[in-house]
DNA sequence: CGGAATTTTGAACGCCCTCAATCCACGTGG
DNA sequence: CCACGTGGATTGAGGGCGTTCAAAATTCCG
């Protein structure tokens, strides 16, 4: 049995702990969490910043998340051009990047960073969009760099997480070189299946938090070609699809189609 | 009066240095400098690893570079799955790297650091192919964490490098989703022009150290699509291809072509 | 429950790819 | 010195895949 891929149980009992903040934009703003969260009993302790430290050090870890916050449907995290001084780790729900221009840069679930581009030129290169009520850990960068001038793990972890972002860019656009609208979606499908296994849930069953507007934009197709594609595996009994709700029956055949 | 844009200085009066290595591979190993050459008298001092090091702390840096190697056109730096254990600064001449299907992901010219991808799984994820003669210091990786938790300016700058590298790739992506071949070899001609412009050389005319295939392959679009989109340009009195060697007429024409 | 947003599906078009022939630059050897 | 070979570049013709435009269906959410 699989947990249902929903917003997780930790942000939910801080609900009441929630204090607004007094200086708000014209843009409604996220509640804000101001208790400093315990990676020490986070249940993403094993895929997230942390994940290098050994239980001795757990606790002196506790310093580099300042705070969390929740983020609605919709709502930004950062949008392009705000000063960077944080990085978020996302706890629950899911994000995506998009460019001044309208292009999907990424989408990230629970456990994984954001705001590593904005590292180089001080402010974000992307926005951050929940695309369903999430909760992120606020990271400032300066804790996260001194931290990491102390604790050789975490400061290899980091180099790690930033090496591992170069990866994933450079594998997209590999996939986004010479392939077909076909190929691009399937992997897309098995990326998807592959990350969600990870964190737990099923790998052949499933909830698209994005639309067909946005996956296109991260393949670089339309979303019509998405739709059809969709409606190709359908119909050749790969997968099932209804609305947002995604059923994987072939596995082997979508990875054997990515390729 | 712009230098020509060859083989640099620096790397030819120290030719005499050379060790050729022992223990050579079936291929034709490339001469080895066993001398540690200096960040502090180097020409690239600005825009390399150590950009950011002051001229009281500039000496501990040389300790940073073990050693530099020249690299013969044709010849790979480094190739996919070899074991990670330096990063290679481009000291002169240009680079491409390769990934496993053929698909050429970056070109690296003077003062540009290679192998930050393998950072995260420990071997190198494409192969550094060299454009023509060129030489590279080698920066064990080991040292370079280590000197990053002593300095902070040099740990800072590490990470706008991380950082950049994910950024420059977002761009790539950015591109290669949702624009024209025309918009694509714009940007790529005025891409070169900008990197050779801040390291002296002339921003309108060069020679490009790459085949119309690597082009092709770089930014997602064939061969002969290359070579047309150049033939029309030319047609249009923008530029002037003759073989390797370009002219860019209308800087200002090409950029509003990119968008 | 109602209206907007999203998704699906169809038809025609166009950009880029494929295949193929020719041309050119360059280095090699006769 | 030129003939020759080879890899790279150019150009042409035709076809296919994804786009564009449009309309209908469905879902989502207040």
């Amino acid at each position: 049995m699989y947990q249902e891929a929903e917003l997780g149980e930790l942000t939910r009992q801080s609900v009441r702990h929630i204090t607004l903040d007094a200086q708000t934009n014209d843009v409604p703003e996220s509640a804000v969490g101001r208790f400093v969260p315990h990676c020490s009993s986070c249940q993403l302790r094993n895929c997230c910043v942390a994940a290098c430290i050994d239980d001795e050090h757990i606790g002196q870890m506790e310093h580099l998340v300042s705070h969390w916050r929740m983020v609605y449907r919709g709502e930004a995290i950062f949008r392009v051009g705000d000063g960077f001084h944080s990085l978020y780790a996302l706890r629950s729900g899911s994000v995506k990047t998009v460019t001044d221009e309208e292009h999907v840069s990424g989408f990230f679930m629970a456990g994984e960073t954001l705001g590593l581009g904005a590292i180089s030129t001080g402010e974000y290169d992307c926005a951050a969009i929940a695309l369903e009520d999430s909760a992120v850990c606020v990271i400032p960068f300066a804790t996260m760099e001194t931290l990491c001038r102390q604790f050789k793990p975490l400061q290899q972890h980091f180099h790690k997480m930033l090496s591992n972002e170069i990866l994933r860019e450079a594998r997209q656009m590999a996939l986004m070189s010479g392939t077909t609208a076909e190929q691009r979606v399937a992997a897309f499908l098995i990326d998807l299946s592959n990350r969600l296994q990870r964190r737990g849930y099923s790998p052949r069953e499933f909830t698209l938090r994005m639309t067909r507007d946005d996956i296109g934009s991260y393949l670089g197709v339309k979303l019509e070609t998405v739709s059809r594609t969709f409606s190709r595996f359908r119909q050749e009994g790969i997968i099932r699809v209804k609305g947002k709700h995604i059923e994987l029956f072939d596995l082997d055949g979508l990875k054997s189609l990515s390729n």
